[in-house]
RNA sequence: GGGCGCUUAGCUCAGUUGGUUAGAGCAUCUGCCUUACAAGCAGAGGGUCGGGGGUUCGAGUCCCUCAGCGCCCA
């Protein structure tokens, strides 16, 4: 036997150390020759600008939980990691390091500047992957991609020429949702609605033959100097008859527009006469459109208003808000404005920089949806792809059943870009993957590529075939695509899940995986999303170094039910951290026990009880968490293998195991050991997904032949009909702990002090009379009892000791003599007697209801009559019990 | 306005197709330093499952309705 080296748990001395073992050894690479079939999953990548959050925590412990599950299941595994570049949250970092410096982007210039945020890259974008490591990530690294990656862009290149080949890309102007701070277009998605206590600004148009006004409302009064028309619903009384085509006079800027009639008009809404802003508002867009209305651009990309703003530019150069105050000031002055309500109303605001969006039309690139959608519903509908949980695809069917066009084109040096080319001779596009030396139409030379990039999560939408070498045909495409599972959380369901499934099944004919694990989002103690100005992000880099990897993992995996969001408390590591500590001080105290021990075959016809029963424990936790882990049932898995090993295997099975430890040297002696081990290892391995440090340092340790090189080599304990014992023996060992479990209770009650040994009055009936003969050294040292007697005698209180069902199974007592607060003890079980009472007249009433009695199955008659019988003895055991003590 | 979800013990949450007296962890209380672990051991108390109605022999679970909370999309 190999000398253990355990002694006090210090898990941030193991986890580095075990870490770099399984890299070295190679433990975490996938292998596309293996015969052993394939599992894979792609990590959702993390931003290249990252660090390390709770919400990466979770995610990447479920993934990591899910593939160490699989390589022990004999899965050849794949767990591919990599970044995203993440266009404009990695363009505003590198931005600001320029400010310190002083300098613009625009003083770099562009081809500058992408060279100094590769730098950045470089130096600070593996930070996230690092700590990955720390969490215990068994990611195959040598396969890490970057959405930036030199085939990652050809992939992304092949998609959109061939896109734009079917016509599903297409380019022109149209509205979009400009973020006037990061200076580029954003799509419908990266736009969050927030109520705003806002104003409805009424405003008087003047009719231009002076026979008066019409009022319009509006919440952004600033727009209206690019009004192009003023809007009336043709079905409206109050405006039949005002003829179309009537002009009024636009205040502030002396040009005369028309009212026009349209239904997209609600008659109901403020005065039934709306303004009509084409280039400032998207439904105004649509409107003028159908109108054929000039489309008035009143502001500049930064949301200043520009020259076109006012008479002779009078607002040109104005924040719009500054612009919107002066405007309202001065149409009061000249008698325009009616009157201002307070409104709430929903207000666009970019999700990267909260800056209020602004309606603005400009040229950008898009892609057809419809055609791509279409089929990607159809997917899941037909339960090709499946959520866990469930409920998940009605919201994606929500959104792709209304999908919009997706506007591809931004603003930014920092991506993909876009390969196109405009000839300046004939104004032809060329769309290629290399770049051309002429235009396709013309031959002319004078051509330019368009200077925007592509949205990120165009590219990120190919990654599970990009990662894996697309558009080349390799190997691991064809080993891997599609991959198995994809855990992720809801939030970016829309923005990456759907899209992934969209491009999957139009570009490999397959979807991207067969199952989406959508996880919750890691909220703080209230659940509250966790965020930098709410001042409430816990950093699990700090959580690991208080309390270990291992504790922060099994947190989040017990934590995860497949809710919304989860409420983290340190308090619970902190509890983990209790249970990291058992695990490992369970595993000294046995292996320390396992001295001289021989291997032996574990037949059942060689065990007693006691090892039959954990043996069978053991063998049925393989099962259920078999299960549970299929379903990503991810706290049940956890509670599982608490309960089993704090409970079952430390609690009853180690305090029983040592009475046979205490004796001489036996064969049965050696047997226990065996047991112990095995109990153990298999424990080990089972634990091992969720907390693989703490069981690689045991299983280091354990004493046994055929040991693995590391326990991530060892199989899953597959479930065996051979420890699945006879019920009966099981249910002896049930009724063992019942009786123990009274004894304890009567002594606990009683407020006996555990070094107090008792003699125990035992009465078992039935199949369990010789109990305190077969099992007297159990009973005797888990429940300190010092003799038994069948005698009740006097002055003793007797409890009837109950199985499972309520069904008594004997009786158990204890001298009165031995106890101390009676009038304490007493009150309680009057309390009780109340309760029993209630419960007897619930089933009475029940019992003798006609309807129940003739309707009811015999079963469930015979059951309630059953629960009567229990309770009237509960009750009549109760009482005695009040007697014996007041005597 | 449309959609999704939630409401169970003091707190955070489980609870499969309706079926024993609704569970866990933490917290609280009681008694213990019993030789692996006081980051521990043995017990206890605590819930009319958001309100109301219905289906059923039987509802935390299914249906309707009301209320509150949260989120997503317009």
């Amino acid at each position: 036997m190999e000398e253990s080296t355990l002694d006090k748990y210090v898990p941030l001395e193991i986890e580095d150390k075990w870490y770099g073992f399984w890299s070295d050894k190679g433990y975490f690479k996938a292998d596309n020759t293996s015969a052993k079939p394939p599992f894979s999953i792609v990590i959702p990548p993390p931003n290249v600008t990252g660090s390390l959050h709770m919400g990466h925590a979770l995610n990447n412990t479920l993934q990591d939980t899910i593939a160490r599950y699989k390589r022990a299941k004999g899965f050849n595994v794949l767990w591919l990691p990599g970044c995203d570049h993440a266009g404009i949250a990695t363009q505003n970092v590198v931005e600001r390091e320029l400010k310190k410096e002083g300098k613009k982007k625009a003083d770099l210039g562009r081809e500058e500047f992408v060279r100094r945020v590769w730098e950045w890259k470089e130096k600070y974008g593996a930070t996230i992957m690092m700590q990955l490591r720390k969490l215990g990530s068994s990611c195959d690294w040598s396969r890490e991609r970057f959405t930036m990656d030199e085939g990652l862009s050809e992939a992304v290149k092949e998609v959109f020429v061939r896109l734009y080949n079917e016509g599903l890309i297409y380019r022109g102007d149209y509205i979009v949702n400009w973020c006037p701070r990061c200076l580029t277009a954003i799509s419908d998605i990266e736009v969050t609605h927030k109520d705003i206590a806002g104003h409805f600004y009424h405003i008087r148009y003047p009719y231009a033959d002076g026979t008066g006004s019409i009022e319009v409302a509006t919440t952004r009064p600033e727009t209206m100097l690019g009004d192009s028309a003023v809007a009336v619903n043709p079905d409206d009384e109050r405006y039949k008859h005002i003829k179309e085509g009537t002009m009024v006079i636009l205040p502030e800027t002396g040009r005369q527009i028309p009212i026009i009639k349209d239904s997209y008009v609600d008659k109901e809404f403020g005065t039934g006469a709306v303004k009509i802003t084409p280039a400032h508002d998207p439904n105004d867009f649509e409107v003028g459109a159908r109108h054929k209305l000039p489309v008035i651009n009143v502001m500049h990309e930064n949301g200043k208003m520009n020259e076109k703003a006012g008479e002779n530019g009078k607002y040109s150069g104005m924040d719009r808000f500054e612009a919107r105050k002066k405007l309202v000031e001065t149409l009061k002055e000249q008698g325009y404005l009616v009157k201002i309500e307070d409104h709430k109303h929903a207000v666009g605001h970019c999700y990267r920089c909260e800056t209020i969006v602004e309606p603005y039309v400009s040229a950008q690139w898009f892609v057809r949806i419809k055609p791509l959608a279409d089929p990607a519903i159809r997917a899941v509908e037909d339960g090709t792809v499946k959520f866990t949980p469930d409920h998940w695809k009605k919201v994606y069917f929500e959104w792709m059943n209304n999908i919009k066009d997706w506007c591809i084109s931004r603003q930014l040096w920092w991506g993909h870009r876009i390969p196109a080319w405009y000839c300046k001779d004939c104004g032809h596009i060329t769309v290629s993957k290399t770049v051309p030396e002429k235009c396709e139409k013309c031959s002319g030379k004078n051509i330019r590529q368009d200077p925007d990039v592509l949205d990120t999560w165009f590219s990120s939408g190919l990654w599970p075939f990009s990662t894996l070498g697309w558009p080349e045909k390799t190997k691991d495409l064809a080993v891997f695509y599609p991959t198995s599972v994809l855990v992720t959380g809801w939030d970016i369901l829309f923005f990456w899940v759907a899209r992934m499934i969209m491009m999957g099944l139009k570009f490999m004919g397959k979807p991207p995986f067969y199952e989406v694990a959508i996880n919750s989002l890691v909220g703080d103690s209230e659940g509250k999303k966790m965020s930098k100005s709410k001042g409430n992000v816990i950093d699990p880099l700090d959580i690991m170094k208080t309390y270990s990897a291992d504790a922060l993992r099994f947190t989040m995996v017990s934590l995860e039910t497949q809710s919304r969001y989860i409420a983290f408390t340190e308090e619970r590591t902190k509890g983990y951290a209790g249970f990291m500590n058992k695990i490992f001080n369970a595993s000294k105290y046995t292996i320390s026990n396992l001295g001289g021990m021989t291997e032996v075959d574990l037949a059942a016809d060689k065990l007693k009880l006691p090892e039959k029963w954990i043996l069978s424990g053991v063998n049925a936790l393989s099962k259920k968490l078999t299960e549970y882990l299929d379903k990503y049932k991810f706290s049940e898995t956890a509670a599982e293998l608490y309960g089993f090993f704090w409970h079952d295997f430390c609690d009853w099975y180690i305090e029983m195991s040592k009475i046979e430890l205490m004796k001489e040297d036996s064969e049965y002696k050696n047997i226990v050991k065996n047991v112990l081990l095995k109990v153990l290892k298999d424990s080990l391995i089972m634990l091992h997904p969720v907390v693989p440090f703490v069981t690689e340092e045991i299983y280091q340790n354990l004493p046994m032949n055929g040991k693995k090189e590391s326990i991530m080599l060892e199989p899953w304990p597959e479930y065996s009909v051979r420890f699945n014992f006879a019920a009966e023996e099981l249910s002896e060992m049930d009724d063992l702990m019942s009786l123990i479990f009274r004894i304890r209770q009567l002594r606990g009650d009683l407020e006996i002090s555990p070094a107090d040994k008792v003699e125990a009055y035992v009465a078992m009936e039935g199949r369990r009379t010789d109990m305190t003969v077969k099992f007297a050294d159990i009973i005797q040292m888990l429940a300190k009892v010092s003799s038994f007697t069948g005698e009740p005698g006097d002055n003793r209180i007797i409890r009837p000791v109950t199985a499972a069902g309520n069904r008594e199974i004997g009786r158990a007592g204890i001298d009165t003599s031995a106890v101390k607060d009676r009038a304490k003890v007493i009150a309680n079980k009057e309390k009780k007697v109340s309760e029993i009472e209630k419960g007897i007249s619930a089933v009475k009433n029940k019992l003798s209801n006609p309807n129940f009695v003739n309707n009811a199955m015999k079963k469930s008659i015979d059951e309630e009559q059953a629960k009567l019988g229990n309770y009237e003895t509960d009750k009549k055991a109760l009482l005695d019990f009040i007697n014996d003590l007041k005597k």
